[in-house]
DNA sequence: AACGTTTGGTCAACTTTATTTACCAATTTA
DNA sequence: TAAATTGGTAAATAAAGTTGACCAAACGTT
């Protein structure tokens, strides 16, 4: 094995890329808002110490993927990211950037934890029938070791116990966060390889939280959609060091191989 | 206050930059050990996708900070970096790559508990007047506000420990890591900024240490050895988040302010 | 309504950076 | 010793980025 496999392509990232890159990071961030409207260009690309055309480049690219809109002789904007139309772009946002990932695990954390507070209190009977049934088939996916029923399940709880909060506005917003989840950041391909191993952990988790709810137990609801967010954040970020060290480790083997 | 302050310059980052940044990964991470070869000129500006004058412009600069050294029709290697004479050039290492850091505070940790564990064993009568001294002195330091002899107090602590453990080896490696320590990796402006709020928590660290290998409890000298770099570790990584975030919070602050 | 200012839109000349290609020199290996 | 491989050097070429100028749309002031 030669030495040569441990080095990796030179990313030949141009000027603009990194102008494009640090302005979605204000924007995924939250710093920029929708709605705000950046300096004009001369401004802007004299403090970014870039030349107009490739700072011009740069929103050409982020006009395209949706974050700005430019307005002739009046200026450039932030988009409005909210709503269905603007997933899309809030979506592919996010996967580039995985630190807002956990800033958006954090919102989730309240969200969640209030959602199954007002679920334990306000479920109806039908809602409470309809959680039963989910955590039977929850179950039966696990034993049978079905892992996309499994993660329909999952997706299948959540949605349930926000619709128990009978709150329309939580429901609104949740349901936005939930298209973003099911699409691809929190489902994607990692994730999956991360948390499949801790399958049985998850289940008593969406258990747990389920059996709060029907049972009418706020505090206890609170704290199982808690319990199960910090869960989910630990385990990916556990994925991410882990599949970091692997790599370093696969790097250190094929070097050890050509000393054999 | 204008939107423009929350932009900054983009980093015109040369194609060598990157290369050198690439290579010095792999040294700092220990995949390239030294003496090892590198590939040719040739293989390697063709894996990395860079042209052979950009590649030979990054292995100069390494060359030129005591990373590499390469003979005429024989290749380029990686330089040795232990030995006193190549600190500069480890430690200069490890202030531009922070994961480096992270696996240097891992390296200490069965150091400094081993060292503690012998000290607690062998420490003869004038190592334990060494050590009650330097604690003395710690405490004095740690009242007086006096952050510059706390900081000695500190090290002193660490070296006398070693210095008791009675083994030559260990007191020659640990030398050198202290010295990293001292110089700037440790003890840098960043880290102190971090730790000085939490000093008396360090220097109680520091008291249980002492007060361990000079009654000889063996195991209780291991663990208060490994707690403190473990303390030290997570302070630093909280430091880290903690500048991360204020940053975003000023940046958000500026543009608030245009509100009012 | 008219003017001046600010903003985005466009283009061409110029500069810097990077690639390609060729050839030379030192070392190892057959 | 001859061939192959490696680092050393340089010139021509190509690509990326900057500079400077000018146009057109929107806004505010007069």
């Amino acid at each position: 094995m030669n030495t040569t496999a441990i080095f990796e392509p030179i990313g030949h990232e141009s000027l603009s890329d990194a102008v494009v890159a640090q302005i979605e990071d204000l924007i995924a961030s939250g710093i920029l808002k929708q709605g705000r409207k950046l300096p004009s260009e001369r401004d802007l690309a004299e403090t970014l110490r870039v030349s107009r055309p490739k700072l011009r480049e740069a929103l050409a690219v982020l006009e395209e993927r949706g974050l700005v809109t430019t307005q002739h002789g009046e200026g450039t904007f932030v988009a409005a990211l909210t709503g269905s139309a603007m997933l899309p772009a809030l979506l592919a946002l996010y996967e580039r950037h995985e630190p807002a990932f956990f800033d958006y695990l954090e919102y989730r954390r309240e969200q969640e934890g209030f959602a199954a507070k007002l679920a334990a209190r306000r479920a109806t009977k039908a809602d409470k029938e309809r959680i039963t049934n989910i955590l039977a088939e929850d179950e039966r996916a696990w034993r049978e070791k079905d892992a996309l029923a499994s993660r329909e399940a999952d997706f299948a709880l959540h949605a349930a116990i926000v619709d128990a909060s009978q709150n329309a506005t939580l429901i609104h917003m949740m349901a936005s966060i939930y298209e973003l989840t099911r699409q691809g950041v929190f489902y994607n391909r990692d994730f999956l390889k991360t948390i499949d191993g801790t399958g049985k952990l998850l289940m008593e988790q969406h258990r747990e939280l389920g059996m709060a709810v029907i049972t009418g137990d706020e505090a206890r609801a609170e704290k199982a959609a808690y319990d199960h967010i910090d869960f989910v954040e630990e385990s990916f970020k556990l994925g991410i060091e882990r599949r970091r060290r692997e790599a370093m480790a696969e790097k250190r083997r094929l070097l050890s191989d050509s000393k054999l």
